[in-house]
DNA sequence: TTGAAAGCGCTAACAA
DNA sequence: TTGTTAGCGCTTTCAA
């Protein structure tokens, strides 16, 4: 009298067994599933009908010790270890990257990593060959990350781009045109002092929005004078202290644009506080990165980056670097979109 | 004359490498790895070294292979076909699992499930023995995966309860406490003629929170006609057009307690598209579910659910019942909190 | 305390 | 087109 076994125990079909019901050796079962053209028509239907029958799937693990694959991929979020990182944005290219994936045998490992303890823990993981190819999303400007992964010659595609100009597969937005779409946007609409809050100089957002603001700007013809920048670190409180300096040395600035979305809510708080009218006194365009900024009230004009749709092309991306592991990095830039609503 | 191996390619240590250069046998060394007691300091001093030495790391897929283990959990987000989950509550909860996960040797993989499609493919991923236990994130009241997740023996957390009933390892906010909360703090400022925008009535979320509005409208002992629902869907359009609805029958209303942030917000605006004034005219509670709502100007007072702490609770719940699999299941309750700002 | 040996379920030559 | 066979790297009895 065996004790019946817990579901859990049950074992599950093998191969072996999937052969012995269709009367096949495991090879053929083995090429039926996994697709090979060279089986017969009258194997590929007794197999086919023994997997239905016995609700069969691959067991991963045994088929990863022999092909060194995992049929996995990793996205690392390199967060830096004080700042929690923008939620929607994240949550978008998550979307994205799985909207992508669904259509793959793929899954997704998801690793957030704060301090270098975790990051090492990270580069172990996939220096070990745990996953066919690394997504990373980093925060820091100067990470490690990226080149520790390609150098140990791991399919990588990271977003945004690297300060040190290291190459590297990478999809980012369109942030430099962006920034002139929103300039431009301003001047067109009759601004002529023009102020940022721009981003953190040790991230390549940053310093693309910033580029963008100031080339616009000279484009235009605006004076010096009128490129006003004070930096801030993407929060909506580091926006309404940065506007605030602005306000108090340059009380003439008639437009800010503001180089997140959060940032550019601190902005119109800031304006509020002072007493200024958005946008007949002041106009203000922020950068939309999917944070909730598209909801101030009245609403704000924004610079919009596809957000879901970035996640979604480091997907493809990087199916294509692990198709195809040689090859120089390759860079996707995604155009940016200005919406115009009633603030600015 | 061999080519150089790419990096890739180079094997990485094994087991036996370690246990060849340590001077012991395979076993010794799996069982140092595996923490075992019953080695001598002088072995484990050799393959400790001999670790270090060739940086060996197991092979997880042979180490799945046999124990039959794998180290890695998923959270299953089960979306309608139509509607966008809401990104920041997401968010918020995948951070709180991500945290509760980085004191373990877990990893965490992640899966959006759309359809029914997708629904089969992660059941069969699961059943299959490719994860250790399953968290699942779920937007329908009447989901079929809970019961075939635990029916088919794996350890199963569910965010929210399941409105058939149905006994399941489940960690959930106090929806119905927080209503009433809400209610409450309405109540206490004067006002007497309710209405509240309600969620779904096939999500526990909903319902939860439909019940402790009309519960606390009753203890408080306002009459039936001040217990008015309209229901929303819980986006922000579904809140405006179920205040419309409200100001346009019932024009006395003097607060309105919203199921969700975003249909908070929708209630901001058909209030002031009604030109009502707000906290003055109609005061506005909302729940708070990490969504956008709070940035609503004027800020809006909320009953906030701790999510990020539900992520990590949901993760404590799982590693106790992989530990422990008999026993009953248990529901974990966490509390709300009311939010105060100035708009109720 | 240690080692030898038997697999875990699968893929991929190689032979037939 | 099919089957046979040899492992992939690890854990785990079982004996010593």
């Amino acid at each position: 009298m065996t004790p019946e076994p817990p579901a859990r125990t049950r074992q599950a079909p093998t191969l072996e067994a999937v052969a012995e019901l269709a009367g096949v050796s495991r090879a053929t079962v083995s090429r039926v599933v996994n697709g090979s053209l060279r089986v017969s028509p009258a194997a590929h239907a007794a197999v086919t009908r023994a997997i239905a029958e016995l609700g069969y799937v691959p067991n991963q693990a045994a088929r990863s010790l022999v092909t060194r694959r995992t049929d996995t991929i990793v996205l690392i979020v390199h967060e830096r270890p004080d700042t929690v990182f923008a939620d929607p944005f994240f949550a978008s290219v998550l979307r994205g990257v799985n909207q992508a994936l669904s259509v793959t045998q793929l899954q997704l490992v998801l690793l957030q990593v704060q301090g270098d303890r975790q990051r090492d823990r990270a580069l172990r993981y996939v220096g070990n060959g745990h996953v066919d190819g690394v997504l990373l999303i980093s925060l820091h400007g100067d990470d490690i990350m990226p080149m520790s992964v390609s150098g140990a010659g791991v399919p990588l595609v990271m977003a945004g781009r690297l300060l040190t100009g290291d190459p590297v597969d990478s999809v980012d937005a369109d942030n430099v045109g962006g920034a002139r779409q929103a300039v431009r946007h301003l001047v067109a609409t009759g601004r002529r002092e023009l102020a940022t809050v721009a981003g953190p100089v040790d991230m390549s957002v940053g310093v693309d929005r910033l580029a963008g603001y100031a080339q616009a700007a000279r484009d235009a013809g605006l004076p010096a004078s009128a490129t006003r920048v004070e930096t801030g670190d993407f929060t909506e409180a580091s926006g309404q202290a940065a506007a605030a300096r602005l306000l108090a040395e340059h009380p003439t600035i008639d437009a800010v644009f503001a180089a997140s979305d959060l940032m550019a809510l601190g902005v119109l708080r800031a304006l509020r506080a002072a007493g200024r009218r958005v946008p007949d006194d002041v106009a203000v365009v922020g950068f939309d990165d999917a944070a909730p900024a598209v909801y101030a009230d009245p609403p704000l004009t924004t610079v919009r980056q596809p957000v879901e749709r970035l996640g979604a092309e480091m997907v493809h991306q990087l199916l294509r670097r692990i198709a195809d592991p040689t090859g120089d990095a390759a860079s996707v830039i995604l155009p940016t979109e200005l919406v115009i609503r009633s603030s600015a």
